[in-house]
Order: C-alpha cells, then structure tokens, then sequence
RNA sequence: GGCCGGGUAGCAAAGUGGUAAUGCAGGGGACUGCAAAUCCCCUAUACGGCGGUUCGAUUCCGCCCCCGGCCUCCA
C-alpha cells in the first residue's frame, strides 16, 4: 500500500502522514468569509482539499473533513449597511452562491461546516480560560491574546519576535501591552451584532472562530489543518497560540498544509487588487469540471496562472476523456454498463501512487492521459473491445479520484453553460478571461433534431452545399456535427 | 530588510545522478462528399546564471539573477 506523505509548513518538508487515529482522521480546512461571492482564488483551497478529503476516505475507514464558514466579521457588516440590508441576509445570499459554485466545481460537501455564529459559546469559553491562564488580558472592552505569554508564536511561519515588530505596518492600539497582541473579542455598538460576554457586549476577532470550531466539531488535536499560502500568518500563526496555550500546550495540528496563490499575469489575484474573477463569471465560459480540471493541473503548492488558454485546454482535455467513455459506452449494451456499476474498479495503482505523492495531482493527470486515456484510443483503434472496456473503466475510478468525469459523456456534450445573465458584482472586465462569451442563441434539441434531419435528407439528395450551409448554420449556434457510422450525432461547443 | 515559493521547448506542465513525459499550438498523412471526431507520422539543439561535488548534474551543494508572495484585509 502506497504511504501518503505530505508537505507540512511547520516543518517545510515533505513528511509521511501518520493520523493520530488511524480509525478516525481529522482534517479543517479554512472556509470563506461570507461577504462575497467566491473567486477563484477561493476555489482553489476547496478544490485541492476536496481531492485531499477523497484520498483520504480511499485510505482511511473514517475521515471527518470540516470547513467553516466566517459569518460575522466586519467586512460583512459593511456590506450589509451598503446593500441596506440585515447581515443575515448578506450571509445567506453569500452561503447560497458559495455552496451552488462549490459544488459547479465538484467539491463534495464537508463533513461539517461549522459558522461562527453558533460558535459563540465555545469562542467565550476559550478566551476565559485563556484569560484564566494569563495568555489574554482584557482592555477597554476588548479581549487581547498576550503574544508574549507565547514561547512558540512565530514557529508556524518562521519569524522572530523582533521581525514582527520591525514589520508591524499598522497603527497599533494604545491599550495594547505588545503591538503584537490580537483581538480575541471586540466591543459592538448597539447597531452592530454583538453577543453579550463577561467583557461586555460584543463579538469576535478574526482568528479565535477557528480555534474554537476546530475543538468543538473535531477535538483539541487534529491531523491536518489546511488553507491558503497566505494565511500561514498571522491567523493560523495566531490560532495556534491560542489553542495551545487554551490546552496546555498540547498540539493543535499534527499537520500543517498551504496552498498556492492564484495569479493573472503575473501577480497575485485578490480582492484587494481587484483583479479577480468569480466562479459564477467562469461558470458562464466553461463546464465546472473544466475550471476544477484547470486549478489541478498545476501542483497545489505552485503559483498557478489563470488563463483562457488554460481553461480552453482544460476543456478541450475533458472532451477527450470524455469521447472515451462515449465510445466505450456506445460499444455495450445497457446490461453490460449496469454490470460495470456493480463492479468498478480500484483506483489504478499509478494514480494512487501520484496523489499519495504530496497529491501530485499534476503528474495524475498527466498518467490518466498517457496511460490510460491514450491506451484507450489504441484498444479501439485495434478493436479490442474488452480492453477499451477496461480503460475506460480504469479512467472513470482514476477521475473519480479527482473529482472528474462526474457526468455522463452526452451530457457532457450537451450540456449548457450555466449562463445566467446575472453579472457578479464585482466581475473583472480588463482581463485575459472573458474572451470567450457565452452563446447568445441557445437552440433546443428538438430544434437541433429537425436541422440534422434536414441535413441528412440534402446529403442524400447529393446537395452537399444545402448540407455544409446547415452544418455551419448550427456551428455559429454553437452546435457542432459529427458523422459517425451510427448517424449524426451533435455536441454544444460554447 | 527577514522569511517563503517559483524559474523546464511558442504556451502549459511532469520528471530524473547518466543528456528530459505529456497536452495545446505547428507540419504531413489515413478516414470523410467536405468537415468533425479518431488514428498514424513529423517538428523544436527546453532544464535562469556562475562555481563546486561527481566518471557524469537539469537533478545534490554554494553563490547570484529574475518573478511572485507574506511580514497583522486577503484562499
């Protein structure tokens, strides 16, 4: 059995995994701030992780995979006083569009998704008793974790005391004893949402919802925690100090993994920069499966450069893997499929293999092309049947792995891009994406049907030129034709 | 300044102590009424630079250069 090994920032290398509970493991993933649709830069920790929290399941009997959700945080306060709306409804609306987006992309749903909201209580119980310890101290209404009770801050991300200091870029609180203090509970005004504490009426800082979710839904340690690159410092950084020194210093997790930044031309994609695409904009320029096959194609630790080319090939890559199967499919009868459901099969040795590998998702992928889908190709060249059967067997548990090939291929084919008209608000309109706009005719199947008929009578008539003028009719439509022996069939091409 | 990641053909992206997959793009062919899809063949003197270790380095070590990131808004 393939040993899973993987990149840990703590100690920047590559180490192998061993669960504290091999019976149960435990993994938290920080999930998205909802005052915003999702971007994706924010796709791409949910992407990887997903294939994570999949490996994990093939490895392990039982895996509990948590991703919360920030819903109070002052950025959504101020979205909500700009939309005039209450914060719940800037919530929900949030929660909805991420979760539609999330699942476009094919990540399956965490185990649990903890919100800060209904996380109050065991935030508070965690500052008390990180009062009670001395590693927090309580000023003009707020609560503030004493980073110089912490021997260890700085470990995570690898830099000393003094260096925070000498980098500390903004104003620091004059009730702060260190300028390297950070809020654990902060006082509200009777318009903002507050909670009432034995500090007053108030709400919660960045970094300790994560600290108190995590032990509440999984317990003090757990095996992985994971994230974006960027969130190394200072809130995981920070929410290490406070779970340690909250339970005595015992290891809040074993593993600590990052991913990569999304880039477009050359910098970093984020909100601040504005230079960012949402999934829902992407969603309207290709199938999900085509992004998610994109952000994996590049190794989750690398910069990955977001581009239309990228996404085209994405798509292009996907249409061949899917014309597989629908070879394979086309080749048997419904019996025989029904018996390949009943049976399928393990996921092959090499890709286990890859993934194992600090999830090389990269090298999966290229392994699927060239070994499997490419050896496919040859069996149906050569006509062996029963190992085109094999391979296209063998792709389908491979992708599944990935979280591909979800679909079946004809509706792959013909499936509509989720075009709904409805512009995110913040979509980036200067930029390599967007090129490819979505159709403005969308023809119905039966009006497709009708052409193909029309079509197939000119070609029988010898009236090539009536034929070739329905043809090129349908493909500025959208609808490209292919002549097999079996007749024609159709595919939409966005 | 400190710390971190990356630099492989036109583009993308693996990998390796013995001179390097694959995809896209490009060229030719089969098939087709013509296409599409599929298949076959071909193409590129691609490992940032300089040293070191070595019989041999793109792969290990050192230094340097370039790009990007973090240093309390950020996935």
């Amino acid at each position: 059995m393939t040993a899973l090994h993987v990149h840990n920032t703590m100690t920047r290398r590559k180490e192998k995994f061993e669960p504290l509970d091999p019976a149960h493991v435990k993994m938290y993933v920080c999930g998205p701030t909802v005052y915003d649709d999702a971007h994706i830069g924010n796709a791409r920790p949910v992407v990887v992780f997903d294939v994570l929290a999949r490996l994990l399941r093939r490895l392990y009997p039982k895996v509990t995979y948590a991703r919360n959700i920030t819903d109070i945080d002052d950025k959504i306060i101020v979205r909500a006083a700009e939309r005039g709306v209450h914060i719940d409804t800037v919530t929900a609306d949030t929660i909805a569009n991420y979760h539609a987006d999330m699942a476009a992309l094919g990540a399956l749903p965490p185990d649990m998704e903890p919100r800060c909201t209904r996380s109050i209580p065991g935030m508070l119980a965690m500052i008390e008793t990180l009062v009670d310890k001395g590693h927090a101290y309580a000023a003009e209404g707020h609560v503030l974790f004493a980073v110089a009770s912490y021997a260890d801050y700085g470990k995570l991300s690898g830099r000393s005391r003094d260096e925070q200091i000498a980098g500390a870029r903004v104003e620091v609180a004059p009730f702060k004893r260190d300028p390297a203090d950070f809020v654990l509970w902060k006082p509200s005004t009777p318009d903002q949402p507050g909670w009432d504490s034995k500090w007053g009426r108030g709400r919660p800082g960045w970094h300790i919802e994560c600290s108190a979710m995590a032990k509440d839904v999984l317990g003090i340690t757990i095996d992985i925690h994971g994230g974006g690159l960027d969130l190394t410092f200072p809130h995981h950084e920070n929410e290490i100090a406070q779970s340690q020194c909250a339970h005595g210093g015992v290891q809040f997790s074993k593993y600590w993994m990052h991913n990569g930044f999304l880039v477009v031309n050359g910098e970093k994609m984020s909100k601040s920069l504005g230079n960012f695409f949402t999934v829902r904009d992407l969603r309207a320029r290709a199938p999900g499966e085509a992004i998610r096959l994109l952000l994996l194609k590049t190794h989750y630790r690398a910069p990955l450069d977001f581009t239309d080319e990228g996404l085209r090939q994405a798509k292009l890559n996907l249409d061949r893997w899917y014309r597989l199967l629908q070879i394979s499919d086309a080749l048997l009868d419904s019996s025989q499929k029904e018996a390949d459901r009943l049976n399928p099969m393990d996921v092959p040795p090499d890709i286990l293999r890859a993934l194992c590998d600090d999830l090389n998702t990269s090298e999966a992928i290229a392994r699927i092309g060239e070994f499997i889908v490419d050896k496919g190709y040859r069996h149906h060249r050569d006509g062996n049947l029963t190992e085109l059967r094999m391979a296209a067997d063998e792709l389908r548990s491979a992708a599944a792995m990935l979280g591909l090939l979800q679909v079946n291929p004809e509706a792959w084919f013909k499936q509509t891009l989720n075009a709904t008209g409805i512009p995110s608000r913040n979509s980036f309109g200067s930029s390599t994406i967007g090129n490819t706009k979505p159709l403005e005719v969308h023809m119905e199947e039966y009006e497709i049907d009708t052409a193909i008929a029309a079509r197939l009578a000119a070609r029988k008539a010898k009236n090539f030129a009536e034929a070739d003028r329905i043809r090129d009719d349908l493909k500025a439509k959208g609808i490209v034709l292919e002549d097999g022996p079996k007749g024609t069939s159709w595919k939409r091409d966005g």
